[in-house]
RNA sequence: CGCGGGGUGGAGCAGCUUGGUAGCUCGUCGGGCUCAUAACCCGAAGGCCGUAGGUUCAAAUCCUGCCCCCGCCA
């Protein structure tokens, strides 16, 4: 018989620079499913991919002196590197510069306009000439360009459009009826009162402003604009279209796209209304997760905070990265990231619980059997309830992973985990092992854990791959069918004659005051590196169109010299430093970010310019009045701006 | 302005759809145990569930006003 097919998708990312931790989020939880879907006898196709187009990385190539194509083959391979890391375990990968990802848009693009759901006219926006970018009124920063800061203008632009707005009430139906469609179901209204209700505008799908994308085969000096381009990978990366579509055919449609929450109208709206114009079924659902939240605010690199996930599975292990990211966060809302909760995760859960648990286990069956269990055992008062609390887990993770809550379904795998550490309390095998005439039952408890500890490695291979390999190893399991999901279904699978093979700790204990130390350190290391391309970049933007001002204008600008006279670090933070400053009769508190160049004793002492009629503001909830100037170069070094000798602290700067 | 999310013991969250003992993890304190990765097990302290009203025999849970935080990604 054939197996029922489960689809699942990641969006695909944009290569514009290098992932985070936010996409090795999102494509973790799918593979998660993915796995868990697998064990469970699924066909399962997981796509991922990059998605390579667009202006963006065209200008960036530009840049950098390189082809768009050359600039994303670099990031790409980067990717694969960081998903085999991860143990992304995806079938295929699909990139929009592939052949038959093109062939498939320009197909998709030519049907629809054969059809009549694309019309050609002009799309007239607001467009910043030295950027080649248009912008919408809501993008724009005080009426102008957000990115270089100038006045953009009016400019019309032919295009061609897809009338989305004939699909609005199939896709209302579609979604009042379909409850299952978008999840989590908080997302549902938000779709319905901010978009579907106010009414849609048709989308413009084609560009002429630049060249990095898909021709219009038929309409040469257009390309293939965003939507059409990205969201046709769900369909292109099966085939459709092509001499073979055998795959499109058996597992079109999507049983879930997993997406980032920022994206859910395109998935929800857009995509459903070009599938009802192909004529083809709507994915099953689409699931909208959080985000991850770094210092209370979103992961931007622009704000410099984005986590490097190399980093922290190079120290830790991509299994207790890949169990933090799970469990930490619901799966479908934003969730705190901070090293300090992931060690914390990583100690309590791995080490102390889930690791001790397998290293008690294994040390006592070798010190009090010699490493093989004896076939005589005899049971205890407390197995029903390992057995019982065993058989309801699985149930209950199962129940877990169908509505994709990570998080819950971990929670009750450790229900068992911690149930077993309490069990070896309950039964305190190291008094049992001084009768002699106890041995079946010592036996016996230790089988009850191995049995225990076994169910457990199968329970979490979904999210963690390798743990499973080291507990099989230790226990011995080498039979395949004692892996699998349905060997725990019982309780009992295993052999008596247990036999174990110590091995190293699984999870080693983390000290968490140098780790958190050394980590930050390395973060801050890998950030300086991305803020300093990024900022040398800017500041040779703002040298090239400095601004004339007035004297008038500068005289706005108040600056005195101060002398640092204390400086500490501001507390859960790498960057900032909290410098006392005596600007001449009055002390100033000043926050400033510069922590990763100066020590604070290095600053105690400095003579340097500060501006004192700063607009007072709260970094890190710690008030800064004022600002330290300093210069900062593209190698990513920064020099605080001092005095040249000695001078009286509160001389005014002229 | 509008829209969406959120405000629950020191921290992070669950509970709210289907009103009726406020639950979990970490932290703190006390105890137990010694097989184990200074770990594990038990117990305790700590909450007027943002605020003001309303509905109800009964509200963290439903309704209304207000305050605060976060986001809005064409």
């Amino acid at each position: 018989m054939a197996k029922e097919k489960f689809y699942i998708t990641t969006p695909i990312y944009y290569p514009s620079d290098k992932l985070h931790i936010g996409h090795s989020y999102c494509t973790v939880a799918t593979d998660t499913m993915a796995r868990y879907k697998r064990m469970r006898g699924f066909d399962v196709k997981f796509l991922t991919g990059t998605d390579e187009h667009g202006q963006k990385i065209e200008r960036i190539a530009k840049e950098k002196g390189v082809s768009p194509k050359e600039y994303v083959d670099g990031i790409v391979r980067w990717v694969k590197e960081l998903w085999k890391t991860l143990d992304i375990s995806y079938d295929y990968y699909i990139r929009t510069t592939d052949e038959k990802h093109i062939k498939a848009v320009q197909a998709i693009f030519k049907k629809l306009y054969e059809n009549g759901d694309i019309y050609k006219s002009s799309y007239e926006g607001l467009y910043c000439t030295p950027c080649e970018t248009f912008y919408t009124e809501r993008q724009l920063v005080d009426g102008k360009c957000p990115d270089c800061g100038r006045e953009v203008e009016k400019l019309k632009e032919e295009s061609y459009f897809f009338k989305l707005s004939k699909y609005q009430d199939r896709i209302i139906k579609h979604i009042e009826e379909n409850p299952e469609f978008i999840q989590p179901p908080t997302r549902k209204n938000e779709m319905i009162n901010n978009f579907l209700k106010p009414g849609l505008e048709d989308l413009c799908i084609s560009r002429t402003s630049f060249k990095w994308g898909i021709p219009v085969d038929f309409d040469p000096g257009h390309v293939v604009y965003v939507w059409v381009d990205a969201l046709s990978n769900y369909i292109s990366a099966l085939g459709y279209a092509s001499d073979d579509d055998s795959d499109f055919k058996k597992y079109w449609p999507a049983d879930v796209h997993v997406v980032g929450k920022e994206i859910v109208r395109f998935h929800t709206i857009i995509w459903p209304a070009m599938l009802m114009a192909l004529d083809l079924p709507l994915p099953k659902k689409v699931f909208g997760h959080g985000w991850l939240i770094i210092d209370g605010g979103k992961m931007s690199k622009s704000k410099g905070n984005v986590v490097d996930p190399k980093v922290l599975t190079d120290k830790y292990g991509v299994d207790s990265v890949r169990y933090f990211l799970l469990r930490e966060i619901a799966f479908g809302q934003d969730g705190n990231f901070t090293n300090e909760a992931l060690i914390n995760r990583i100690n309590a859960d791995l080490a102390n619980d889930l690791g001790n648990l397998l290293s008690r286990t294994v040390g006592m069956i070798d010190k009090y059997f010699g490493g093989v269990l004896p076939k005589e055992q005899t049971g205890n008062d407390f197995d029903a309830e390992i057995v019982k609390t065993a058989l309801n887990t699985v149930v209950k993770v199962e129940e877990y992973m169908e509505k994709m809550l990570f998080s819950d379904a971990f929670s009750e795998i450790w229900v068992l985990v911690r149930r077993c550490n309490k069990y070896i309390d309950e039964t305190t095998p190291w008094i049992v092992a001084k009768d002699e005439t106890r041995k079946a039952e010592l036996a016996g408890i230790m089988y009850t854990l191995s049995e225990a500890l076994r169910i457990i490695a199968v329970l979490i291979s979904p999210g963690m791959p390798n743990t499973p390999k080291e507990i099989y190893k230790q226990l011995c399991v080498e039979d395949d069918s004692l892996k699998t999901w349905d060997s725990i279904k019982d309780f009992g699978a295993m052999p008596k004659e247990v036999r174990i093979e110590k091995g190293s700790v699984v999870f080693p204990r983390i000290d968490v005051k140098k780790e958190l130390e050394e980590l930050e350190a390395a973060m801050e290391k890998a950030q300086s590196e991305s803020i300093a391309n990024k900022s040398g970049k800017d500041d040779k933007k703002k040298t090239e169109d400095t601004e004339i001002i007035t004297i008038d204008d500068f005289s706005k600008i108040k600056l005195r010299v101060g002398k640092v006279i204390k400086c500490e670090k501001v507390e859960k933070s790498d960057k900032l430093l909290k410098s006392q400053i005596d600007i001449g009769g009055e002390v100033r508190q000043i926050v400033s970010g510069i922590a990763s160049y100066y020590s604070p004793e290095e600053m105690v002492g400095k003579n340097v310019v500060v501006v004192v009629n700063l607009k007072p503001v709260k970094l890190r909830g710690v008030l800064s009045e004022g600002m330290i100037l300093a210069a900062s170069d593209d190698s990513g070094s920064l020099k605080a701006v001092t005095v040249d000798g000695d001078i009286k602290s509160g001389s005014e700067v002229r």
